[in-house]
RNA sequence: GGCGCUAUCGUCUAGGGGUUAGGACGGAAGAUUCUCAAUCUUCAAACCCGGGUUCGAUUCCCGGUAGCGCUACCA
């Protein structure tokens, strides 16, 4: 069974290696592709898809990868605000091969874009004043009147304009739109995508005060850094003419647009600050285990082939992925489903990859484990399979790692409420006490002869023993507890029952 | 408002002119057991609406509706 699944993982892989990719048919080590965030100040959760799927994409050609900081809204951006989102990537494991590049130290370079773009003709000066446009937009919108400019200072005399600049009057660069045709691409998640050029406005290049815009930058960057295609949100797909024209305009050869989907939050709007955590770094902080996460977001909008189990390492992810089975629409962010990447994440780490995530939740719990390193290690394989989350090892794992620990008054309600199985455990504890084998079989034994020698259901004892050595309702298999605890603390923790019920907890 | 994109179980999705519309998460029931998780077995759960095209549309076309996106001298 097993077999036969890893060797069809093998063939689909085979098929989708074979693909190349349109713009770059004979050297796929030429792939290049691109992960573009504003800082702003945390790496946001549609973001690291972004990223994600760049990086997976590079990762199967065997492309270059860079990271491009869009810093150019000075009034938003500062550089400190670039650390979150390369701590974000670093933990979700995603590496980049060039950059980061700053947009802020490129600037000559799209200066150079404009100043081309004003020689061709492709762009002329727009003499407007803010206030003005602004009046005339939103009095157009009263009037139900298209709100977009309506290309006023393209008639200026290209002479006039130049000396009228010259004297110094403020003057934004706009791009010049064609009047007539329209625009599109072919992109590879959508298909063809037109818009009609009387859609497009005569977009500012250059601001007045000379710093570049969002269009300029990208596209002249994206040239510059010879990118051959483009992922990012479908958010920017009306972005995209513009881009393209600015690609023709200043000579380029078109990379390839691949918009992914966008993630929404349960209630079907873009996901945003109100559904809970859009940062990496919170679920970091949740106790979700950084591969469960990359594995998450990877599905979300991207279907592995059938028959492929959902559960993916990187290397499997990478050999699979592919723009061809992106989906065209946005996805709801399950929380649920995330949980349970988590959970099957943590039940197949060996102990030794767990302890390390482990102990950062110590730490940030202040839980000082109280022993050594190879019973916290016993500890945690024997607890693995039941967690769903890091944050259970600071919960209802606790007992397991430290003395301090409070038990659960519900539990303690339930299996030790009856006075006589308290007096029965501290007896318990007293024959444990004396036991010589302390391997699972030898201390169920011990309880079993203990319970048919006071004629009472063994079961009563074991959940009762349960809640004093964990303090917990819901424990691993009791014997491989005791066996895990030692006989020290299994006797202590028995004789110590029924202390639990008259005095909740110490702390 | 204009333009663009999208539309299969609650969610992520597969599929595709004739299918018992498949899988995964979640949900329900049962088995097992010292609890819980796991595991195993079952079950419930979907093609947005209306017109075409067709012998036959969930699938193709058109329209509607809804959702989302863009609509800045933000990115």
């Amino acid at each position: 069974m097993t077999l036969v699944r890893v060797r069809r993982n093998i063939q689909i892989g085979y098929e989708r290696m074979s693909y190349t990719p349109p713009s770059q048919p004979d050297s796929p080590e030429k792939l290049r592709v691109r992960f573009a965030p504003s800082p702003t100040g945390y790496l946001h959760v549609g973001g690291a898809r972004t990223a994600l799927f760049n990086w997976l994409f590079a990762s199967h050609f065997g492309g270059t990868l860079v990271l491009r900081i869009e810093d150019t809204d000075l009034e938003r951006s500062t550089p400190e605000m670039v650390g979150g989102i390369l701590q974000g990537l670093q933990w979700l494991g995603i590496t980049w091969d060039e950059g980061p590049y700053y947009q802020t130290r490129r600037v000559d370079l799209y200066r150079a874009a404009a100043a081309r773009l004003l020689e061709n003709g492709a762009a002329y000066y727009c003499f407007c004043r803010r206030e003005e446009l602004e009046a005339r937009r939103s009095k157009a919108a009263q009037e139900g009147r298209p709100t977009r400019y309506e290309g006023t200072c393209r008639r200026i005399g290209r002479g006039e304009a130049l000396r009228r600049k010259d004297a110094g009057e403020p003057a934004a660069l706009r791009f010049a739109v064609p009047e007539n045709g329209s625009t599109g691409f072919d992109d590879a998640v959508f298909g063809n995508v037109e818009f009609a050029n009387t859609e497009l406005e005569d977009f500012v290049l250059l601001r007045s005060d000379g710093s570049p815009t969002y269009h300029l930058s990208v596209v002249a960057d994206d040239i510059d850094l010879r990118i051959t295609h483009i992922i990012r949100g479908a958010d920017h797909i009306s972005n995209t003419p513009k881009q393209v024209l600015l690609y023709q305009a200043l000579g380029a050869a078109m990379p390839v647009f691949a918009h992914v989907p966008l993630i929404l939050g349960p209630d079907r709007t873009r996901l945003s600050k109100r559904h809970g955590a859009t940062s990496v770094t919170t679920y970091r902080e949740e106790g979700i285990v950084p591969e469960a996460f990359r594995n998450f977001l990877a599905l979300l909008g991207w279907t592995p082939p059938e028959g492929i189990p959902e559960v993916l390492s990187d290397e499997e992810l990478i050999r699979l992925f592919g723009l061809d089975a992106i989906s065209k629409s946005n996805a709801v962010f399950d929380r649920d489903k995330l949980d349970w990447f988590n959970t099957e994440y943590i039940r197949t780490y060996p102990a030794e990859k767990l302890l390390p995530l482990v102990e950062e939740e110590w730490k940030r719990a202040g839980v000082t484990p109280t022993r050594d390193r190879n019973s916290l290690l016993a500890a945690i394989d024997l607890l693995k399979a039941r967690a769903r989350n890091l944050k259970d090892f600071v919960g209802s794992f606790r007992a397991f790692f430290t003395e301090e620990f409070e038990p659960d008054p519900a539990a303690v309600e339930k299996f030790l409420k009856d006075a006589s199985v308290r007096r029965m455990l501290v007896e318990l504890g007293e024959r444990y006490a004396v036991a010589q084998d302390f391997s699972e079989q030898g201390t169920e034994k011990v309880l079993r002869d203990f319970a048919a020698e006071k004629s009472v259901k063994a079961g009563a004892l074991i959940n009762g023993a349960r809640v004093a050595l964990t303090g917990q309702g819901v424990a691993p298999s009791l014997f491989a507890v005791m066996s895990n605890l030692g006989k020290e603390r299994t006797t202590q923790r028995l004789k110590n029952a029924p202390s639990l019920v008259v005095t909740p907890a110490a702390r």
